[in-house]
DNA sequence: GTGAAAGCGCTAACAC
DNA sequence: GTGTTAGCGCTTTCAC
């Protein structure tokens, strides 16, 4: 990027020395060299205005200090955390990140993968779509290092887990806690594992409490998301609160898919008159930092995002170590619920 | 990554040919070589897996093909769309990006800078922070291609800059042609160009109007941001409203510098009981997409976040063809009022 | 302690 | 059209 810039060779001839020489000193290895000439090689270096060129040392070490993260869309506002958490864990251990966005697409996830081999970076982390597992599997068995999270493999892997099961109980018991009886459940469709699986706990609740399993107040659009669309899931709360709204004897108490589609569902309900809690209690899932800070403030479920991405990394640099390693590790998170002001008794 | 990869000295083997030829067909030189001969190497490369390393190519060429961008923390919902269109513009290049949260902290942003020409990426996408001024017009007079955006760079530079004068003014204008007189103006400190630029804005648009600038309705905060809280901007605006409702004959409208300042004012106004478009009308800065989530939606300037990274990117790129070329460019980005619900004629 | 030299995987003269 | 070979910048044996 720089003009011409100076290698070790040409310090060696400045410092009167070996490039060998140069390159023991300059690079840190802890190799002896006498205290004088290491000076000199120093001094060399600053006047050139060295900088090293990494390429050169890891063709030769074959060891690059990338790793790659994966992701649908950082405009999600689920994953910046998650990246940083990634990015700090990274820095930390020396590495650099390369961030790549696959929407979702399956040829660009793939695109995304192959060109990550090509680069040689030592693992990636990743939030892979479904269609791509037989692809994902076949790199992990050549011998890829990768973490995958926020998805359901289907093959062993190092991965973060989350359990969703748990905290689409939770989220549902808190509800049952309060003396809701009608509790609506809203969400896009369950074409994701984290969605089912919320949707799950919601059921394993119900069942739990001995409450009746009413299919009419599952509001589940079928409608696919549309690529891209970070606002998808807002709309989504905000139309199916109309379906909401036609059940006779309505429901008390609402548990959203997640936090965009519960600000939706208390926009859309705000809209028709309807008071959240004093109406109709409404939690989220997810915890993603908006929540807070809309009115009412969203009871919801915490999902640890950014220790989940720093776990992610800190994970895939350890395994660097014992590369051969055929043991897979599993990290399971687990969520918490955060009671704020738009869940209250009935 | 993988085990031991094939080279293209194990496809000339296989392939019985030589690794110029293989290299001429692997890399879409364009160099004629005969269909037959082509395929046989073709075949080869399929067979044993092949996966090229990028790194022997870039050494050889010393051309990489990834670019970074540095900002603050992409968990500030102001930069994913940015990121996003940086990744947009660079995958349509065959360019990856490498992504550097500086954290706001000057000896990070300057080991980013420098790790970053250590892997020697064709250029930089920065939004800097100002103490680190004399560092950066050191590497661009040095020829580093670097891109500066959000933020006021004292040297020149390629950059993409957007006009926070004209933003504060419109957004001030759209006040007063509401027929609001006393509009206050609600930041934190004005230690950044755009919080500058904005309140600027707001000067210019009360004397073209001729109004009064009243300094009892300038709120401006004295304590710092804290690093790292993206959510600081939100609670100091629920703080100044504190300090806004004490001022006698309460004003009819305020601008906040950014939409998380909004959001926190609109937060806090709630909570005290005055009623926003009602009582008080709102407009923010930037137009992040909770900003339409909220309730009311929010009254806010537009700067084009997606675009504007999408044209960093381009211009980075672009200026890579002729690298030499001393004339800086500067693309200057116009801001837009959004009008939405959160304001109201008087 | 130090230096000569090989070589990481690739491209590009250059020769044929 | 094809092959030989030098060399990108670096690390690392190996010999001294």
């Amino acid at each position: 990027m720089a003009r011409k810039n100076a290698t070790i060779y040409d310090i060696a001839k400045l410092a009167k020395t070996s490039t060998a020489t140069v390159s023991r000193v300059l690079s840190n290895s802890g190799y002896p060299v006498k205290e004088e000439l290491r000076q000199r090689v120093l001094e060399a270096a600053k006047k050139l205005n060295y900088t090293p060129n990494l390429l050169g040392r890891q063709l030769k070490t074959k060891e690059t200090r990338d790793i790659a993260v994966i992701i649908p869309n950082i405009s999600n506002p689920f994953y910046p955390s998650i990246v940083l958490g990634v990015e700090d864990a990274a820095r930390e251990k020396g590495y650099n990140v390369l961030l790549c966005d696959s929407y979702r697409n399956p040829q660009l996830e793939i695109a995304y993968l192959n060109s990550m081999a090509k680069k040689q970076v030592r693992g990636i982390i990743i939030s892979s779509i479904s269609q791509n597992q037989r692809f994902l599997k076949e790199l992990v068995s050549r011998g890829f290092n990768i973490v995958a999270f926020d998805q359901n493999v289907t093959f062993p892997c190092n991965r973060i887990s989350f359990d969703y099961v748990k905290g689409g109980f939770l989220a549902t018991e808190h509800l049952i806690k309060l003396g809701h009886k009608k509790i609506a459940f809203i969400s896009a469709p369950l074409t994701r594992a984290s969605r089912k699986g919320v949707f799950e706990g919601y059921l394993k609740a119900l069942k739990h409490y001995k409450l009746d399993v009413n299919k009419e107040l599952i509001l589940i659009n079928d409608k696919e998301q549309e690529i891209n669309n970070e606002i998808y899931e807002y709309e989504n709360g905000i139309e199916l609160v109309k379906r909401f709204l036609k059940i006779k004897d309505m429901p008390t108490a609402i548990f959203a898919v997640n936090d965009m589609t519960a600000i939706g569902v208390i926009q859309g309900l705000k809209s028709f008159g309807v008071k959240v809690p004093d109406d109709v209690s409404v939690v989220g899932f997810d915890n993603i930092f908006i929540s807070e800070m809309i009115e009412p403030p969203l009871t919801t479920i915490e999902q640890p995002k950014y220790e989940m991405g720093k776990l992610a990394a800190t994970l895939l640099i350890d395994r660097l170590q014992n590369e051969g390693d055929k043991k897979y590790i599993e990290i399971n998170m687990s969520p918490t619920l955060i009671i704020r002001k738009s869940t209250k008794p009935l």
